[in-house]
DNA sequence: TGCTATCGTTCTGTTAACAGAACGGTGGTG
DNA sequence: CACCACCGTTCTGTTAACAGAACGATAGCA
């Protein structure tokens, strides 16, 4: 969690200092987090994303693995529904064209734009879409994604059939 | 976040202390975490949470307010696009049906089910919907919500013009 | 070269989250 | 009634999360 916490920092170009100005949480404190010498408890981790301006989210789980580097996801939620999973992730896509390898059999993802101009679907039969409109296809066939015009950003749906993912940890190792 | 941990513990019809035994965390702990005596650590909320078989958001946000009886939703994530505002929701919808409000004008809503059969859509213009499919509407009418057959379960994209929602909080008063 | 500012880490004392025991309350059974 | 099993709350001692100070390191500037 420690590392998420210190990129999530990094990338706001925020110095630890001035982290703990604006969030009120000592700055020892920032420290051991992001060197996970510490577990933290739930206020304080609130007031540090709130000061960075990231949903809490951002601190729990992990980016989404096979994307590269022109998406970048993060997990809302997954459940079991019945024998298969279902995750939800917002992510943010840049221009550069990102090819998706194949997921396992049977994956089927939604995608939802929120905000700019989205080419999406499986390879040779992309669709283009608006904020707002959705698309659905299969995930395990190669498929591409890529924002047309400006940064996009989407609402993503993975279908899995089975729930082969291990569940997640709230890693405090210690 | 207390009555949301005891509602949740209600709603799977475990006892506090077996609570207790299958998470690991004291019952004294989870007496007090239920009664707002305390603040918890998120490795604390996590082995409650992965007890119960909930996603920890369970119990950071709170549920969908409009909505009525037969739908229970839980916040997934909420952020600003731009001036605007986007809300994401995991909804379980129940038989009976739902009449929804009209909302505050250009709210849009987008609904995919992840799960059995639902009837969605503004009033006079309802689809039915199938597991997988999506329908985006306005919000801004009255419209309706009914799972057909068994309970059905669907993941709400709501789009607000603008962000007049306040923001949430940890609600860690003490 | 000093002086100062800011960086991130480590140290110190306080506070509170925690496990587990002790407690009172309630319902079932002989 | 006594006895027992379990419930949820309150109490007690331990541990660690926290704020803030002290520290060394690096950089800018006269």
């Amino acid at each position: 969690m420690g590392s998420k916490l210190r990129r999530l920092r990094g990338e706001r170009g925020v110095s630890l200092s001035e982290l703990s100005r604006r969030s009120g949480i000592g700055k020892g404190t920032i420290s051991e987090l992001e060197n996970d010498r510490r577990g933290a408890r739930l206020d304080t981790l609130f007031a540090l994303t709130t000061a960075l301006d990231a949903p809490l989210g951002a601190l729990l789980v992990d980016a989404l693995p096979v994307e590269g580097a022109s998406v970048a996801a993060v997990l809302l939620g997954r459940w079991p529904v019945g024998p298969h999973l279902v995750e939800v992730y917002r992510a943010t896509l840049t221009g550069t064209p990102q090819d998706s390898s194949p997921h396992a059999t049977g994956v089927e993802e939604t995608v939802t734009v929120v905000r700019g101009r989205v080419r999406v679907g499986p390879s040779g039969a992309e669709r283009d879409l608006d904020a707002g409109e959705s698309l659905r296809y299969r995930g395990d066939l190669g498929h591409h994604f890529r924002a047309l015009g400006g940064p996009a950003e989407v609402v993503l749906l993975m279908h899995y059939p089975q729930s082969v993912t291990e569940e997640g940890s709230a890693d405090h190792d210690h």
